[in-house]
DNA sequence: AATGAATGAGCCTTCATTCAT
DNA sequence: GATGAATGAAGGCTCATTCAT
């Protein structure tokens, strides 16, 4: 009985996330109106806001979905990494095939970065994001270690590798530039390469 | 009599300007009202609409602002690049000079890109941009036909030589990062010269 | 079977009032919310409907529960005065008792004179108030007639005697006042007494 | 031309108290809508909200100015009473000469004790009637030490005399009652008298 | 050029109540 | 009897913009 509650309610929380993710990425998160998202989930305002509390909840539950989703994704194709190199090229390669397979969540994620969360909201981003970083450190760590890549401040590996992809996309979700990400990765993956290489890569 | 009144309009505007340069970094375009921008800029709600038209006419006078400055302070300092690698670098530290010498206004810049514009407003931008862009590959094509800089897609070129500093300055604006991108320019300037350096170069 | 159902009803519906009674008198009956009686009651929205058909029913429930318990108090114990002067004293000196005994409901009964309840409701609190009414002017007839008490308007006599100390009560119940009503019962009674004493008191 | 400005705004202020004096007292505080305030006083919502910030600034606004003109009568009143007992009287019979005067005022004073005020309102209430309170306890002084009026309680003084007549009253602007507070005004003066009435009163 | 009262459409949010399970 | 997701009407309030002075 619960399990069909569950399934319900689980069923209607998906549904208001799509209209989310369609309407924030169409018409921007403050012109959406409460009224259009209850149009498109098919759905009652009362609905929405016992699943949500407020307008605010759904678009970072959205957004923390988004990261979570591109996160765990990256974690993964790391694993099967065995070079220093490999292991660059893949942030980048990664980072496009997964905005090639989620183009909307990818036009959320990397348009509006400046939503004003709660309090609440904003920890459980920087927690998931500094437990995401932790991660991703003790993966390039050993390759530090030998030299395989430059040694820098640690704040400076995130926008040395991807920052250039990420500019890339961003100018792509809307519209600016005509190639896709997926169509440049290698590229990219070079220069993010280059620009960390060490003395002691092959 | 005229140039006196000239005086005060302009003075006005700089009032007003500067209003929103605090209130917007401070709290968003979105979030600060016209009634706000008063009280900070000590006028009333009919000279803000006199002398701006209206609120996007303040966000956008203020965008184009600090653009022109950021551009013509870059342009101005290639010219003293002899090579391919000074040229590349000074990108770089341009921009960390200019964000330490304008923090408001490099905040308002980062901050703010989603700003709904007008169509003449972003025509405008666009405009500058484009022009911008062109005298900069004006400056750089040499290098790129005698190869001491990589041939790669055109639209690559902003993003893996900016896009690193950008992200790095987006963060510390926001105070995510401690060290100001003044401390880290020569590690960037060096990553971005590796990224782009090609066989040509010395 | 059928009376164990009918204790664990009894228990549901005592559980409500008194939740409803806390919120009542902290936040205000318009301010208390079904969902805030179900949380201190421990119940479903539901169960609230099933037992109380709206909340108005919980309401004035609760408040001819107060009045009749007052009342009846009252009643009771002028059955044990056997003179003019005993009997307005008594009316004053049950009342701090009453309130000393039961601070919650008095200051429930005390606060929400305006709630707006329902037609139904409202015969049944003025039947009640009526009937109440009716035997404690049945009390005190024979002292008037004898004199021993003023002859007034009906109406005179009521706001007379309880006037001040329910007007003290109402000061106390919102923390206006430091003294209880059972401390200055003395003070009140003598007043009341002196209010009303007829010439042919002793 | 700021005078005539004050002049509008005043009228404009006044135009709203008026109408929420009406549908406050016919409707109750909650009841009534800024909707109906706005068709009542011929205004636009924004204009209750530019004078009043919002709906609770009426109320407490209008609670304000009904209990400054109920004091400052009084204490005119009082100037021209020479003894104790004419004072004591007169607090009683200007109560119900006021109410006679300002039927509305009453009703709505009588029947909304129970608003929620702000904390800013809540201390400009508590601020007045603590300097109303002050000024009659100064006019009534010399007569307790003239023993002419009972020594009591401080705060026994206003339930023991006013309680009556505004208890009178409050049922009287519900239509509980049918003869005017002003119809049993020297009942309740002379009640009131001897309720206070000390060994020193002639 | 300056002022600030006035406008009013529109939006987020609340909450009593219903009803399928 | 119990549950709690769903409903949706309704209302307080905001705020960019206008315009008479």
């Amino acid at each position: 009985m619960s399990s069909i509650r569950a399934a319900s309610t689980r069923a209607r929380r998906t549904a208001i996330l799509e209209a989310a993710l369609d309407c924030f990425t169409t018409r921007g998160v403050d012109a959406t109106t409460i009224e259009e998202l209850c149009h498109q989930a098919g759905c009652s305002t009362g609905s929405i806001y016992h699943h949500f509390g407020n307008k605010e909840g759904i678009a970072s539950g959205l957004f923390l979905h988004g990261i979570r989703s591109l996160n765990a994704d990256l974690l993964r194709r790391l694993q099967h990494c065995q070079t220093a190199e490999q292991s660059v090229r893949m942030v980048v390669i990664q980072y496009c095939d997964w905005i090639h397979d989620n183009p909307e969540l990818a036009r959320y994620l990397l348009s509006f970065r400046d939503i004003s969360f709660s309090a609440t909201a904003r920890l459980e981003l920087q927690s998931t994001y500094h437990h995401h970083l932790a991660a991703i450190f003790r993966w390039f760590r050993p390759f530090v270690l030998r030299e395989e890549i430059r040694t820098l401040p640690p704040e400076a590996y995130v926008p040395i590798i991807s920052g250039p992809i990420q500019d890339y996309a961003r100018h792509w979700v809307r519209g600016q530039f005509q190639l896709p990400p997926s169509a440049v990765k290698d590229v990219f993956a070079e220069a993010a390469w280059n620009a960390v290489r060490g003395p002691g890569a092959g």
